[in-house]
DNA sequence: TGCTGATCATGA
DNA sequence: TCATGATCAGCA
């Protein structure tokens, strides 16, 4: 098991402004050359290295969240999300959000949940990715997205996460399938299969059962980047 | 071949 | 175990 970093500090960005010019300044920078400047050890696959880029590019524009449930930039409220796309500007794939709570809080709304403190301001890195299978060192970084919802955006996302935290507490649990939901999807979030957690049964009583995370379809993370 | 369900790594 | 960072891989 290889860690992808030595230690590296970084000071977190006062201003919204200050972030974004830092993150546009890696605009046609390829994975490769962000790793080597700041001495990061380049994983030899994909596969067993999912995070990396997001990792390193936490290291270069300095978050300073840690991996605490919370936006990335907590001062500016801005959540960094790396996305693959392709030299269209297609995504690769969904973007996972935050985790589902299986035994949500009665009576929280969708402006207090986790999902929206993140959604609600996101600055997309997009990775231009020429195939899944294309080495990490070989992708090139594209040009930073500070995103806000859209009213339509907003309500629709705000109308799925509803939908699913009811079916959630009236422990519909194993009912949900990744096609419900407009623009967010309910899918597994875990090291394997075998991993559980608590939630709610069909009777209401407590189960164990497989963690869940709130996820971006690429259809809608494509409308944004567009 | 796109999408859903499964999986990989790290830290507290 | 649960949070973070995501991509893999088999099947419809």
């Amino acid at each position: 098991m290889q860690r992808y970093t030595q230690i590296q500090m970084t000071i977190p960005c006062q201003t919204t402004k200050e972030l974004l010019s830092k993150a546009y300044a890696l605009n046609h920078m390829s994975v490769g050359e962000l790793a080597r400047q700041w001495q990061f050890s380049m994983p030899n696959d994909t596969r067993s290295s999912k995070g990396f880029v997001g990792q390193l590019l936490e290291i270069a524009l300095g978050t300073d969240s840690g991996n605490k449930p919370q936006p990335d930039f907590e001062h500016l409220g801005i959540e960094l999300k790396t996305i693959p796309i392709n030299p269209k500007g297609q995504p690769l794939e969904s973007t996972f959000i935050c985790s589902a709570p299986l035994n949500p809080i009665l009576g929280q709304t969708f402006e207090e949940s986790l999902l929206y403190k993140k959604l609600k301001k996101i600055l997309w890195i997009p990775i231009i990715t020429a195939q899944k299978s294309q080495p990490f060192i070989e992708r090139k970084i594209g040009r930073a997205i500070l995103w806000e919802p859209s009213t339509e955006e907003y309500t629709t996302v705000k109308t799925d996460w509803e939908e699913l935290i009811e079916m959630i507490s009236l422990g519909q649990l194993a009912n949900i399938t990744a096609n419900h939901g407009t623009y967010l999807q309910l899918r597994p979030k875990a090291a394997n299969a075998r991993v559980l957690s608590k939630g709610i049964g069909e009777q209401g009583e407590p189960i164990l059962t497989l963690p869940r995370g709130f996820y971006l379809r690429a259809d809608f993370t494509k409308k944004i980047l567009k």
